[in-house]
Parts: C-alpha cells; sequence; structure tokens
DNA sequence: ACCTGAACACCGTTCAAGT
DNA sequence: ACCTGAACACCGTTCAAGT
C-alpha cells in the first residue's frame, strides 16, 4: 500500500495490527494484510514474528503496558481501582480487547500486575483459590465490559458497525408487544449505551459488590 | 471421510460442527472440514445455511433450545437459576459457547429467556438500564465461568490441551519466587480447577451477591 | 430439492535465495 | 540482519450445471 518509507519493527507492527482491529474487526487483521499496510511482502513479518499467534500475543501484552497498579486505600478500593485501570487500557482498542486474556500470566506487565493483585487480596484473608477466581474475574469483568458494550459490536469494525445495530435494532422493533413487552421496553438500553461513565461504574460495582459480600462471608466465618 | 450414507441436515451439521469444537477448537471448524465428515463437497452446505456466519449463529442459538427457566422462587434465587442454568448448557460444548453470547437477542429460545428473565428484574424494582446490564452480566458470567476455566483451554482442542497446559504450568513454576511469591503460590488454581462444582458454585455466587447489593442499595434509596 | 465441478480471491507458512 | 520469490496446503464463496 504505502511505499517503505520506514524500517519494520515489532512495535510499529503491533500498533497497526491494534488499530485495524478496532477499524475494521480482528478479522481484517492478517499477515497478508498487516503487510501491505507497511509496504512489504508478507513473509517479511516473519522476521519479526515466529508467528501470527506470536503477533496475536504481543497484541495481547500491549494492554499490560500501561496498567496502573494503585498501592494506597482500602483493600476494595484497590480491587475497583486494577479493574477500572484494567477498562482503561482495553478500552483503548476495544477489537483487540480480549486478546489480553490469554497473556496476564504470559508477559512481564501482566505478571506484575497479577501479583501486586494476588498479593493485595493474601493479604485480606482470601485463599489461594478466592484469589485466583477474583483475580480472573476481574480481568474477564474488564474485558467483558468493554466488549459487550451496547453499540460496541467489536467483531465488526467501526466502519459497518452503524449498519449492524441499525438492522440489531429493526429486528427487536418487529418483535410481536405481547410476547416480548419487556425486550421491547429495554430495546434502547439493548442497542445503545446511553451512559458510557454510568455503564461501566455499574459494571465494575457489580463486581467489587460481590467480592465485598464474599469478604463478609470469609470474616464471618473465620470469626466463628 | 465417512461415506454419504444419511442425508444433510441443519441439525446434524450443527451438532457435528459442536462436537469439532469441543475436540480440535473453533479454528477446525470450517466449512470444508465439515463437509468432508459428511462425505460431502463443500459447496453442499451452501444449501443449508446461507454462509458460515449462519452456521455459526446456529450453533450459537443451539444452547438455547434446552435452557430451562424458573418460575418459583425469590428472587435471587431465580437469577442464580437461571446463571446456573445457562453455565450447564454452555458446559456442554465449552468449545462453542462464546457463540451464544452474540445470539440471546437473536433467536426465539434467546429472547423467551430474556423476556421471563428482564420480567423478573423490573418486576423487583430493577430500572430498564439496570435490567439490561444484570441480563447481560448474568450470560457473560456463564460464559466467562466455562470458557476461562482453568484447566479448559478452550481454544485448543481437547486434543492439544493437556501439552499446552502443561506448558502453561511449567512457565509459571520457572518464575523467580522473589518476585512473584503469590503467583507460584496461586500456581495450582492456576493451571487447574481442583473441583468444577464449588468452582461454578463460587462464580455464580460472586455474580448474584453482587446484584443482591445493588438491589440492596435501590431499595434503600427508593426508601429515602 | 439437493448436490457437484470448476474457479476465484483470499489465508498462514516453508524454504531457499537475495542484499 | 533483514527482506523477497515461488510454492504449498489451506480458507470461504460464486455460479452454472447436474440429478
Amino acid at each position: 500500500m504505502s511505499p517503505r518509507n520506514t524500517e519494520l519493527s515489532r512495535p510499529d507492527l503491533v500498533e497497526r495490527a491494534l488499530e485495524i482491529a478496532d477499524a475494521e474487526g480482528m478479522t481484517a487483521v492478517t499477515v497478508r494484510r498487516l503487510a501491505k499496510e507497511f509496504g512489504v511482502t508478507p513473509m517479511a513479518l516473519y522476521w519479526h514474528f515466529a508467528n501470527k499467534d506470536e503477533l496475536l500475543a504481543a497484541m495481547g501484552d500491549s494492554f499490560y503496558d500501561s496498567v496502573a497498579l494503585p498501592a494506597d486505600g482500602a483493600w476494595d478500593e484497590r480491587l475497583r481501582a486494577v479493574t477500572a485501570a484494567l477498562v482503561t487500557t482495553l478500552r483503548r482498542h476495544p477489537g483487540a480487547a480480549h486478546l489480553a486474556l490469554a497473556r496476564v500470566l504470559s508477559c512481564d506487565e501482566g505478571l506484575d500486575l497479577s501479583e501486586a493483585t494476588f498479593a493485595m487480596l493474601r493479604a485480606e484473608g482470601f485463599s489461594v483459590i478466592e484469589t485466583a477466581d477474583i483475580a480472573r474475574t476481574a480481568l474477564q469483568t474488564a474485558a467483558s465490559l468493554v466488549t459487550q458494550e451496547a453499540g460496541a459490536e467489536v467483531e465488526h469494525g467501526s466502519d459497518k458497525r452503524d449498519e449492524v445495530i441499525e438492522a440489531k435494532r429493526k429486528a427487536l422493533a418487529a418483535l410481536p408487544v405481547e410476547r416480548y413487552p419487556n425486550v421491547l421496553e429495554c430495546m434502547e438500553c439493548l442497542t445503545d449505551t446511553a451512559d458510557e461513565d454510568e455503564y461501566y461504574r455499574f459494571g465494575v460495582d457489580l463486581f467489587v459488590d460481590g467480592v465485598r459480600a464474599l469478604h463478609d462471608r470469609v470474616r464471618a466465618e473465620s470469626r466463628a
């Protein structure tokens, strides 16, 4: 596409791949397409990545570069803070956000984040099993919120998103009112997120509240 | 592969596709592969499905055929029951479970389930936005639990799963103890789910407890 | 109604070769 | 050290044709 005006590099390739994912969906992220973007033959990428999986892994890893781990405050506030921080990074590239899930325990930055979160939860009295589950759920919650946001429709790129959403809305609107009164009542919220900040706050709260309830049970049992 | 001993049909194709997904991962589910399984040319499938997306949609829809919607009990017990019921169906085909997410509001059975769940939440005083978010989270929670279960490694088929998990365990075990003491302590839980029932109970509880906490807040505010 | 044959525009990946 | 050319075994999908 564009003529070679710059050398290839892993970070540049990853960045461009993330942009393509957001613009046209992950299906558009192919070795050949990426090569074309850099004005280079497909096989050139194999010098920088062993294979496509390694490219996807690098894309996943990239999210953990910019996650600030909070050190102060009560444990539940810190848990909320990591979850919110994860949401923030993943939101930068919704189309590729799910790639982060498989990489938490497979890159240094992800491991650092995990270690800090684990330490916090263990110190608060959670068992190893609970700790693993809670930390996994925190990441999963962040990824789900970003990926499943109504109106995000992350599997299609930002190019075709509007028509996909419009089609979905039309399909819902055509539903029989007698049978699906509540679905129709919720139609707006199901196809569009009116207040994004509120949406993410709600989702993170739901998770943290659940953990807090569990925490209270754990404390109650240990006192008994 | 096998010679044509039976006619092609949508349900048979879907069933076989789900089996392939579990055995070898979703990447193995291709039009050509599926055709080969039925001893038929790839284009034969295009009589039964408009395209591959429609096949994937039908796979996703299939999960909602067997979800029992509970009618009695307290609202939180019913919410727990739907979530658990979702877990149960999705667990039948972990490799394809994520396909159910995009289809809740796009097939009759999914819509029926949604309508019943929405009605229950609305009757309990949740707003339309809260209702939509909670219902979405219930499904997402179920899917995540199934997909992210330690030792499930759903993206690789059941054939290569063991070596992938072994590799992951080895990588974690090689980590420096000074830097990752808590990760190492949790290693077992991160690579294997010791008690599956407990794992799912924990995950569903975490979600329902979160909703209950929210519910209490809603009630407290409406009284004020 | 249901399936095939041939063809097209894509994939990821190899390997030897160029500079 | 970094990239190319040619080739291979795959994809999904079309369209006209067979029965």
